[in-house]
DNA sequence: CGTTAAACGATAACCGATTATCAAGAGCAT
DNA sequence: ATGCTCTTGATAATCGGTTATCGTTTAACG
């Protein structure tokens, strides 16, 4: 089990050249640049064991299927193009947002995006 | 069109008593505490009509099927307890936030959630 | 090379959410 | 009250995304 196929090193390029959330959609039209033949389940196998394996993890963006990212990138969050609907990494965050909640509620964790145009679409 | 009936006011009337967004299964469940004969169609008919009137809006939470809020309120967040699993309003927001966006990103928007746990389920 | 089993790829099946169907029920104007 | 027509509710149909199936391909190792 766990063979180096052309599909997987593919997939697993393809998320070191582009820094930004994927999905599944993405990953089967980058890839298919790779190797023509590359089909749909493959793409979902080879997420879901990279996953397992702690090499990629979901991002959920509201409104939007799930997507998937490197594992190991430092806090940041996202900035979705309302034009493109390609999704970008912000490393920047609003610090002490924990204190936003009224007094009760305990926080752990918070998810920031940020919508309107790339570069690219402007 | 557009009549007035037991089914519609008891939808209006939870929007109305919970200032939070609610997704269709809330309203479903706690519309048949006011009419026990509510089906899941005429939830999601009068959502839909009371959307189109401006009167609801839906708010989409990562990761989360649509809930809906009323329209009119000040811009606010959301908070999602991982215990319960409801949403509640934030008042609170983290200010010019669109800075945080690198050169070259045009914001026109943004969405803070915050995760933790409710009063409630502490 | 040759063998063997994991991985692939086309497509059928599945799944949960939403929408359409249609007979029965009930606002509303007269 | 009566009738007309919109609304309801049970359920079948649909829909888009994901997973399972299974014959074929191919990586891995002797």
């Amino acid at each position: 089990m766990e063979r180096d196929t052309r599909q997987r090193r593919a997939i697993r390029e393809i998320f070191t050249r582009e820094r930004r959330p994927l999905s599944t959609d993405e990953v089967l039209a980058a890839g298919r640049a790779l190797v023509p033949s590359l089909g749909v389940a493959t793409v979902y196998r080879n997420i879901k064991s990279l996953s397992d394996e702690g090499w990629l993890h979901s991002v959920e963006l509201p409104g939007a299927l799930v997507r998937y990212e490197r594992c190991g990138k430092p806090h940041h969050h996202h900035f979705v193009c309302r034009d493109c609907a390609l999704a970008f990494d912000i490393a920047a965050c609003p610090e002490d947002v924990e204190r936003l909640a009224p007094a009760g509620f305990l926080v752990d964790a918070h998810e920031l995006v940020l919508y309107g145009q790339c570069p690219g679409c402007r």
